[in-house]
DNA sequence: GGCCAGGACACCA
DNA sequence: TGGTGTCATGGC
């Protein structure tokens, strides 16, 4: 993993679980994703891929807006409807098809439940969604731990952008190679996971877009960039 | 008008 | 195994 680029050592004690503290401190309990139920939580993790979120948001709305927010509401509706639907979310011809395999996958793997997920042992679940099409690492997880309550940590862009600027990563690990540094550092539990992606979420979102960056920070007791 | 956003996949070398 | 093009909208 990466050192500072000052001193060429790691910040003392700026581990995972000290940023965690930092941002619980400032933040709060975050307990969190943008959905009410579980099965909103999975369509919004695949209309989010490679998209801004405020544009997921307008697509869930005209699907709620619809009636249609509901495993029974999408499965009767042709792929032509499902993209007019997805449509404000970008890539929605792709998306269309990526929900409908995902819908195929929870009617013949759980009877169209996708509560059934959480009765899947984990390691079994993350295999089954990562073999359904258009569901890549980062959606199987999001959709793994926050709608079936599974302890899996989530990386996503955020999270790689925060740790790379902190100095603990180089910026070019894999998926597997980022998930198992968090892994190693953070006792296994999915609320701590859950609150930690939400907390790392709500510091992009409001304190890396603008700049400068580091006045208002949470993190900047341990960020060997400050000043930059 | 260009660039980017909470990815995934096909294709290629 | 790693790099590149594609999907495509909306906000800035």
């Amino acid at each position: 993993m990466a050192r500072t680029e000052r001193t060429g050592r790691r910040p003392r004690g700026a581990g995972p679980l000290r940023i965690y503290r930092l941002l619980l401190r400032r933040f709060g309990h975050a307990g969190w994703w943008p959905g009410d139920t579980p099965f909103e939580v999975c369509l919004g993790a695949i209309l989010t891929q490679n998209t801004a979120w405020t544009n997921v948001e307008k697509a869930l709305r005209r699907v709620r807006a619809a009636g249609r927010l509901s495993f029974e509401g999408l499965s009767t509706l042709s792929d032509a409807r499902l993209a007019a639907l997805f449509r404000p979310s970008g890539t929605y011809r792709v998306k269309a098809r990526r929900v409908r395999a995902f819908l195929s996958f929870i009617e013949s793997r759980y009877g169209g439940r996708v509560e059934g997920m959480s009765r899947e042992a984990p390691e079994e679940l993350r295999r089954q969604l990562l073999a359904v099409d258009g569901i890549g690492p980062e959606t199987a997880d999001s959709i793994a731990l926050y709608a079936a309550g599974h302890p899996v940590f989530v990386v996503d862009a955020y999270t790689r952008r925060i740790f790379s600027r902190l100095g603990l990563l180089a910026g070019g690990e894999s998926y597997g190679d980022v998930q198992r540094f968090f892994l190693r550092r953070l006792p296994r539990d999915a609320a701590l996971f859950n609150d930690y992606h939400a907390q790392i979420v709500r510091l992009a979102k409001e304190h890396c877009r603008a700049r400068p960056l580091c006045s208002a920070c949470p993190l900047e007791p341990v960020c060997p960039r400050r000043g930059i």
